[in-house]
DNA sequence: GCAAATTAATGATTTATTCAAG
DNA sequence: CTTGAATAAATCATTAATTTGC
């Protein structure tokens, strides 16, 4: 069982990622896969859904071994260590500020409930309003991948309920390995 | 779609989570499975495995709808306010104080590769070493529920690597809905 | 007694910190 | 020393207790 197949279209040369035997390593993401999820940072992706990050977690294997994880964790860390590195060099250059580019639709605002707290919130820390800025669709990162049949339904599904609940999804795609994620974003 | 049935053996009285009709609020656990969660919390439980966070969600779903999410954040939680109310009360009732239950073997030691760093977190702060007390199973907590035919089998699969390399695991179980999670634990 | 208003608990997310591979 | 992976801390948000005015 486990067979590798090497099916993959393995591009970059550092890629080690296939299968190291019994103890498995760390992803070790390829030149272009680091360059794709670099694009989709700059273009203002933060905190991708399950849906995207399934989808990229599938463009990605396209160019090497990659799961689910290696994609929450990779933005999950870039995002953390961008503000880090920020906050060390004071003249950063203005092409890092590609943030805020998503809008905050009517809808997304009265789901999140204006009440005392949440303007206080908003005023207070600029940093602190990411939860209004990610319950709205963020188009472009979505179509930056060609959307298949199914993609749009699972968008129009999205689209009935875009509040922050987080919902379980289930991933039976052709990713990686059958890959099951928490509603974690 | 999504018919209640009410098939559940719903016992306790200030049970609510059975649908909330559209918009389901939060997961309102019965009192039952509290009583569960807080023998397993006391019994030393701090940090279930994946295969654990299963067992016990299907466990608890005979009292009531519950998700392997729920059972998730209930040990974050607890584990986390615990602590947090043990620092306020100085003089803490020794009832709580029942952690670090679990034998931890010399097979874990190995595996947890004792070099320098870890050493320093375990002989500095008590409360660091969860991540050794955790890799090895925790025999106590599986007992609590009858090992089915098929649970045994993930045992053996288990022990053949009981290293903290967390991994996917596919849960197409009869759990609440078919349910998906994140190798993070 | 009882609902609306307020507060306290706690379920669910996000962010910060830490560990460790390469 | 960089960064993938994992955990802990902080925070948001919803539900139950509780209070309050009638």
């Amino acid at each position: 069982m486990e067979m590798e197949g090497e099916a993959g279209v393995v591009v970059s040369g550092g890629f080690n990622a296939g299968r190291v035997g019994v103890k498995c390593g760390r992803w070790n993401p390829t030149t272009e896969q680091v360059k794709v999820l670099m694009d989709l940072f700059r273009a203002g992706l933060r905190t991708p859904s399950t849906e995207q990050i399934q989808r990229i977690s599938n463009h990605l294997s396209f160019y090497g071994k990659v799961e689910s994880k290696n994609v929450f964790y990779w933005f999950q860390n870039h995002k953390a260590r961008e503000r880090h590195h920020k906050k060390r060099r004071r003249g950063s250059s203005p092409d890092d500020e590609a943030e805020h580019q998503f809008v905050i639709s009517p809808d997304c605002k009265r789901e999140a409930k204006l009440n005392h707290r949440s303007l206080s919130c908003f005023s207070e820390v600029e940093e602190r309003v990411t939860w209004l800025e990610r319950p709205c669709r963020d188009i472009e990162t979505l179509e930056l991948f060609p959307l298949k049949a199914y993609d749009l339904e699972i968008e129009k599904m999205r689209s009935t309920r875009t509040t922050t609940t987080t919902e379980i999804k289930e991933l039976s795609f052709f990713d990686p390995p059958l890959e099951l994620r928490l509603s974690f974003l």
